[in-house]
Order: structure tokens, then C-alpha cells, then sequence
DNA sequence: CGAGGACTTGAGCCAGTTCAACTCATGTGG
DNA sequence: CCACATGAGTTGAACTGGCTCAAGTCCTCG
């Protein structure tokens, strides 16, 4: 078991080589700014880290683990309006309460800073705001995205982009030994799934069986999937060609 | 036909008096060089201002009109991720390329700024970069509200929930006379709300209809709507007592 | 006046939901 | 250590909300 100590070295290494966002590329006086505020949280599965309509105690970045932001309507309607993996941000600051639920969809670990400290950071280092601005606005550009993915796409095509985008998100541990299967590690259960894609679990299971009856993946267990046809999956997509693993030249002038 | 000093005058009017985002509330000296660096620019419905993957030239406040940004599926599948009303920001700073088309749904006039020159003025006065962030924020809750739509109502629901937010966000004009009809003017065409609510213009029509069979609204021509039983609206909406009109007292704490 | 676009209406169909049953894996208490 | 409950995932069958296609009206504009 690791002891308080552990835990914040370990902060400070994450934060230190994960590209927190906070924390990434910024000046050496904020960086130690930052961590001096930083106190590592972990939770797990199922824990309610901000609820819905609740005062936001602390923002930070997840370090491992998944979060989920959800919203409930009066009816019991669930709807996931973003998952967050490792390195994004949580948590809204200049706001007094949350209009979603932050919850850990997987066992999390958390790099917390007081929420009222970090927006006097934001006060004094104008850098730093900077760098927030340009995180908010990439989780505006993946709220779009997941727009289209609602108000557009067919369950399967749903359920292709979904495996695309966290192949991509997963570190690189999965896809690195260069001869090694393409293997996906779906971070999330089915009914979170369900809830992102805005869909059902049945409907999930039976897209993904399908795809494994056609070739393009093979089902290892229920959250690892083997990619067979990568080509495949991205026409299932319905995105085609375009995004993950794209010819890397030019690519670098076009992402932001 | 109006000349351009003209226009310009009424730029600064409608930047100083309307709340433009960018010019509202701060300091003066900001507001001069906000003023002296704004444009403004009218487009005709349909016309396209900001390309998908295009450069984005300016950015800026709408005026009047409402502006639509939307997404192109390569099989032209369309949606649109967001609608922008007057007093709303357009365009993305710090990105070369935008990823959304920006469009106009309607005539519409611009408070433009060149986007290199705003960008100067962010690094110059974090105050405005700061406004500028809670403003993307709100962006972001906009889009995150419009998941909850797409992922988890129905097309009667979508509806309802868009029949309230245009009424909310439209000028005090057609509601303010007290004794007034309660008329909501749709400012868009059924093929631009089909796109924003996932949907087709066929079902908009269908469940409009519907509700003025149901003595909820009546149809005055497809534009104007007048609200005839508010409550009942405000449950087809699926959101029940929350959002609008709402009781005044405690509400002020629950808002951001 | 004719063409074209916006909106409505009807009829049939299908993707995806709902409901229900079943298989596992995990955990709990006697 | 087993009996049992519990939850995640899968599968089948029936149902339905909303889509598609097609035809119609009305309005605007050249």
C-alpha cells in the first residue's frame, strides 16, 4: 500500500511527464505553483466526485482511470455528455455549481487542485488561462463531434467511432510492440456506453457481434476487442478516411 | 441603402448597447480598441462565411440574424452543432483552420474583428481573454445541452425544448407588452431545425401540428407560433419545471 | 404564368427499442 | 464450501417512433 508521500511523488510525476494539461509545456515558476497545490484523489468505480447542481470544490486532471459527465432528466433519462481520459481536465472554474455529474466510470486517480487557488492562479499567470481557453475549446470541438455522432450516425456507425476514438485516446502501451494484435481496451461498461452513444446495451451487443461475425473484430472478452479490419471499421465509421492514423505530413498544419 | 460610415456607427452602437460578448463590460480602454478594430459585415441567407477546414480570417459577435455552424458528413449527411443567436461569438481563436462551416441561416450583420489583430488584443488584456473563456464555456454547456437533446428525447421533446430556448433567447420585443400574445418566432427554416434536432422536416411538421391539435400552440404561419399553454409545453419539453420563467426567488443561486 | 422552394400530409417500412429469458462471473452469508 | 443473489453481458421476438418516399398545397420570384 502506498502511503501519502508515494502518492504525491507519484503526483508530481504524472503531472510532470503525462502532459496534464494543466501542468504541460508551461513556465517553470507556474509549474511549481501547480504543484505545490496539487493534491492527488483517487476514487472508485461508481463514486460521485461533483454532483449535478452541487458546489465544485476542486478541479484537476485525470491521471488513470475514466470519468464520466453526466446529466439526469426528471424522468431518470441518464445521458453521458463526455468521458474523461487521462490528461483531460475536470471540473469548471469561475462557476459555482456544476450543471453536470462528474462520476468515475472506471477506478480513477485524480490530480485536485482547490478550485478557488487554481483560479487565483489563473489570476496571476495570464499564461495559464491562456493554455485553459485552448483545453475548453478542444472539449467544445469533442461536444461538437459528439453532436454529429448523436444527431447523425446509425447505432453501428456509433459504435465504429467510439472503438476508433479510445484506440486512439489508449496509451500507447496497447499499440506499441510494433508486431502486436490491434488490440482495443473498451475502458467502460456497456451501459456507459449506452448512455455516451445514446443507445441501449442490447443494441450495443448485438452491433458488435455482428461486427465480429462479419471479420472486422474478433471479440477477446467483452471489453477487448481485437481490430481485424481496420479498414473496415473506419468505412463503418462513416467517417472514412478521414481522422485517426492519417498520413503524417501535412497533418501537423491542421490540428490545432 | 445605407454608406459604410453609417454602418460603422451603427457597429459601435449595437457593440456598445447590444452586449457583444467581447465588448460588454470591460474596461474602456479595451472597449476603444475593440471599437476601432471592429468591422462590420451583413450576409444574405445561405451564404457561407466560414468554410469547413478553411482559414478563419475573423471572428466576432453576431449583431442581428442568426448564424449556423454545421458539420458535412462525406456521404452529405448535414448537422448542426450550434446555432448563433445576436450578442453570441463566431469564429475560433488560435485555430488555423475551423473545423465547423459557419453559415448564415439568415440575413444577418457582424461585428467582425480580424482574427490576428483579436488575438493581440487577447495577449495584451487577459481580462478579455478571461470574458472570452467564461464565454466558450457557455458555449460548451450550449453544445452539452444539445447532447442531452439528441441523445435522450424524443422528436416531440426536441421540439418543445427548441420552442422554449428560441423563445428565451429572443428580444424582449415580442414579449415585452404585457398583455401581448405569447408568440414565438421561429427564426429559422424547418430544414435548418431538422438539422439542429436530428431530425426531419417531415416529423417537425407532423409534431408541430400535433400540438396545435392540441390546443398547446397555434399556428399563425410557420414562423410564428403563439404559446397557448405554456405548462404544457414546458412538460413536452420532457424538462419539466426547470429552465424558463421560472420561480423567481432562489434561482439567481442556482445559475452560474 | 411557370418554376422552384418551403411546408404539409399520407402510407409503408425498418432500425432500434422494449421486454423477457438466459449465461456467466463475482460476491455474500450460512 | 455450497446455495443463492446480483450484476454484466448476450440473445430472441415483438413492437413502434420516426424515417422514407410520394403527392399535394401554397407562396415567391423571375
Amino acid at each position: 500500500m502506498l502511503v501519502y508521500s508515494d502518492i504525491q511523488t507519484i503526483a508530481l510525476d504524472h503531472c510532470a511527464s503525462l502532459g496534464c494539461s494543466a501542468c504541460h509545456g508551461v513556465a517553470s515558476e507556474i509549474k511549481r505553483e501547480l504543484q505545490r497545490l496539487s493534491r492527488i484523489k483517487r476514487y472508485s468505480a461508481g463514486e460521485v466526485i461533483v454532483g449535478e447542481q452541487e458546489e465544485i470544490p476542486f478541479v484537476g486532471n485525470v491521471v488513470s482511470g475514466v470519468l464520466r459527465m453526466q446529466m439526469t432528466m426528471l424522468d431518470g433519462r441518464q445521458q453521458i455528455v463526455g468521458l474523461l481520459m487521462p490528461s483531460d481536465m475536470f471540473g469548471r472554474v469561475f462557476a459555482s455549481v456544476s450543471h453536470v455529474s462528474i462520476e468515475a466510470a472506471t477506478p480513477v486517480t485524480l490530480c485536485c487542485y482547490n478550485r478557488a487557488s487554481f483560479e487565483g492562479l489563473l489570476a496571476r499567470f495570464p499564461e495559464l488561462e491562456h493554455k485553459l481557453l485552448i483545453s475548453i475549446q478542444d472539449e467544445l470541438r469533442a461536444a461538437q463531434d459528439c453532436i454529429i455522432l448523436l444527431g447523425c450516425q446509425s447505432v453501428m456507425e456509433r459504435i465504429a467511432t467510439f472503438l476508433l476514438i479510445v484506440r486512439r485516446r489508449s496509451p500507447a502501451s496497447s499499440r506499441s510492440a510494433s508486431g502486436t494484435a490491434d488490440v482495443v481496451t473498451v475502458p467502460i461498461s456497456r451501459r456507459d456506453m449506452a448512455a455516451y452513444l445514446g443507445t441501449t446495451v442490447e443494441s450495443i451487443s448485438r452491433s458488435i457481434q455482428e461486427m465480429a461475425r462479419d471479420g472486422v473484430l474478433r471479440i477477446i472478452d467483452p471489453q477487448h476487442l481485437e481490430i481485424l479490419d481496420e479498414r473496415r471499421l473506419l468505412l463503418l465509421s462513416g467517417r472514412g478516411e478521414a481522422e485517426p492514423d492519417m498520413p503524417p505530413a501535412d497533418r501537423q498544419l491542421r490540428i490545432a
